[in-house]
DNA sequence: AGAATATGATAGTAATACTATTATATTTGT
DNA sequence: ACAAATATAATAGTATTACTATCATATTCT
């Protein structure tokens, strides 16, 4: 994926941090090293003060950047949707053929990710693992009601939305959109997870994607207004 | 629910245990309270020294039954689907018309649990909220590629198994009838979810079900032979 | 050069997730 | 009925986590 547009940031809801991690050196290194290491280690296992050595710094370091790791996952993967986001709208943008543009957000949305020269000290692909793998455990919690309120969740709902949105345009009657929409998103990150780890539980393995499955799915539930 | 067979015991593998928490008194209280717990504080801030408290007992107590909080989930969770497993094969098998199957069978695992008087200790209500909030946790590890080994995940497994079945059964030529089982059931305990925390991802409210949403979805998918 | 700011080092606290040991009930076998 | 076995309770202790607080040092900004 390439941009247009140089410099780009990503923006993510300011109290997911204390001080922006954008802003400095050190910051970019707490987050390049904390996708390496909840990649490696697992959420569970990650700790503030094994990513201050990992970078040859410490624990007290890393707490100027962020509150706890729950809200650097809350960062990271809001970072995650925001990066989506920019990709859905603009690669949907000039499309007016409404089931092209909902096939195509399909897409984007559901395929693999690739590496994004732009942020270099983000690892996508990464990232992209550590959402299938930890994205659930940031709002399967007591604590839930209060953090949307304040607006963690917001790129997420968005991005569902928009397709929400997409799936009106294609078929104004269906009367499941927002479900659909969402099932779509989080659909593909179990399919991801069960290819990996439960590949008896899916159809999805080198010959058939999670994209290919959930478009069939949505256009199979939509009234596209053809006869064929 | 009522049972024709009395006396029946959902089988639960037994390596979540130490002890059979059905073989005792003090066993079925650490059941029955740790549910009321974790329903009340999220799995996160449960812990054995305050299950043990609440029962007039302690943690180590509470730890010659189970490893840890994990093997407890797990445990916890593999009775729910055993129990919903139960339901769905006695529900479903005096049933030969096999899109009447299949549609009683999504009902079965989508529909809002009641409580079960055969169980005295477990309750059912509070246990499928569990599932809908903490199931996830308990496969989303480092460790699930040992634990699936190990068997703890049988249960479940075989619960998506009897539904792709049933899917096999109403359309042999439909191509993802794993990843489609798996969707509902993954998809069901979403949408539970997104209807209490992110209504404005959801069309399902007091007027629309998951099992009305989902059960659409499944048969948009299938070529039913039908004309109409 | 001095002030402000960022980072590093160290210490300390409360809670968690256990393990180990010993004491005291309760149950069971003869 | 009594000894032996088993289950439970009570207490203590350890390593780790998830922080908070303080102070020293380095860097940069004016």
């Amino acid at each position: 994926m390439k941009h247009l547009l140089q410099n780009i940031k990503i923006g993510v809801n300011e109290k997911t941090f204390v001080k922006d991690p954008e802003s400095s050196d050190l910051g970019k290194r707490i987050i390049e090293n904390s996708i390496m290491m909840i990649h490696e280690l697992g959420f569970e296992h990650f700790t503030f003060k094994k990513v201050g050595a990992k970078i040859g710094s410490n624990e007290s370091s890393v707490y100027r950047y962020f509150e706890n790791k729950h809200k650097l996952l809350l960062y990271l993967t809001s970072w995650y949707w925001g990066w989506l986001e920019y990709q859905l709208v603009f690669t949907t943008n000039s499309i007016s053929d409404s089931q092209e543009k909902l096939k195509s957000a399909i897409k984007v949305l559901t395929q693999t990710v690739s590496l994004d020269a732009s942020f270099s000290h983000i690892n996508e692909v990464m990232l992209n693992e550590i959402v299938i793998n930890e994205y659930s455990k940031s709002y399967l919690t007591k604590e839930v009601d209060e953090e949307n309120k304040e607006g963690y969740f917001e790129i997420y709902k968005r991005l569902i939305i928009r397709m929400v949105e997409m799936i009106i345009a294609v078929d104004p009657d269906y009367p499941y959109p927002h479900s659909l929409s969402s099932t779509v998103l989080e659909g593909s990150l179990h399919q991801y997870f069960l290819k990996e780890h439960f590949p008896s539980l899916t159809d999805c393995d080198q010959h058939i994607s999670p994209t290919q499955y959930l478009t069939h799915l949505v256009f199979n539930s939509l009234n596209t207004g053809d006869n064929g």
